[in-house]
DNA sequence: ATTCTTAGTATCTAAAAAAATACTACTACT
DNA sequence: AGTAGTAGTATTTTTTTAGATACTAAGAAT
């Protein structure tokens, strides 16, 4: 029986924290929808819509959907003609905000080194 | 001209952090991938496949290549028979360490709160 | 001589994800 | 009467991603 520590199968055979991480945000646009939600207070699916470049409508229903069932998003319905949708962070959402902080901070400084966030101030809310 | 800060053009515009973010760690395994070389010191790739239940092996190299080409792996490869191919976290890769960390803590709090860990010490070397 | 080992490559196929397109509802405005 | 506005749905097509399968090299062990 090997001692070493990277032959227990369990450790593969159980939930894995990390492959679930992956299939829950995984996808072209989730962080991105995240990030928006949660920094830039964007609440709106127009508005979603036009900051999410080249996204198209049904592509983000699709995700926000999936955000909301994985406990992300609430989702509120208005009942206004013409319709009105918010969608805002459920304290779920909210405590991956410390994760997408991280994120965005490593990547600003490595992966856009020439970028300047404008509202980086908002993220220290 | 608006003073409302969510109308700058240049914000989506410009190069876009979390955008990059995605695009470089998307996909099924990437993070993974990360998570075992960086935590769990797995270095070859007959390693790798064991634990990275279900993946092939052809996409298993085309992730690696991925990630060598991002700059997040070097791979050393041995002049020996049978083969021997080293991956390690660049520096780059290693910058990128704080960020796994944060996923996984969190990932095992909200995602995952009945996984413990077995190795956890490891992740505060 | 045959089999085992590792780390692949090459090609093809299947599945998943995203995009394109067309359509809806209800009201206000022109 | 026609158009705009919002937030969608439904269906089909395309693109992207991952998987399946077959194959290779070169020495070591049996």
């Amino acid at each position: 029986m090997s001692e070493n520590k990277f032959t227990d199968k369990n450790v593969i055979a159980r939930c894995v924290p990390m492959s679930k991480l992956q299939s829950v945000i995984g996808g072209k646009w989730k962080i991105l929808i995240l990030w928006y939600v949660a920094f830039y207070k964007v609440q709106r699916f127009g508005e979603l819509m036009r900051r999410l470049d080249g996204i198209t409508q049904s592509t983000l229903t699709k995700q926000l959907r999936e955000l909301e069932n994985d406990g992300f998003l609430h989702r509120e319905i208005f009942k206004e003609i013409p319709p009105k949708v918010e969608y805002s962070l459920t304290e779920f959402g909210e405590s991956f905000i410390p994760v997408l902080q991280t994120m965005m901070t490593w990547s600003e400084k490595y992966l856009c080194p020439d970028y300047v966030n404008p509202y980086k101030e908002i993220m220290n809310e």
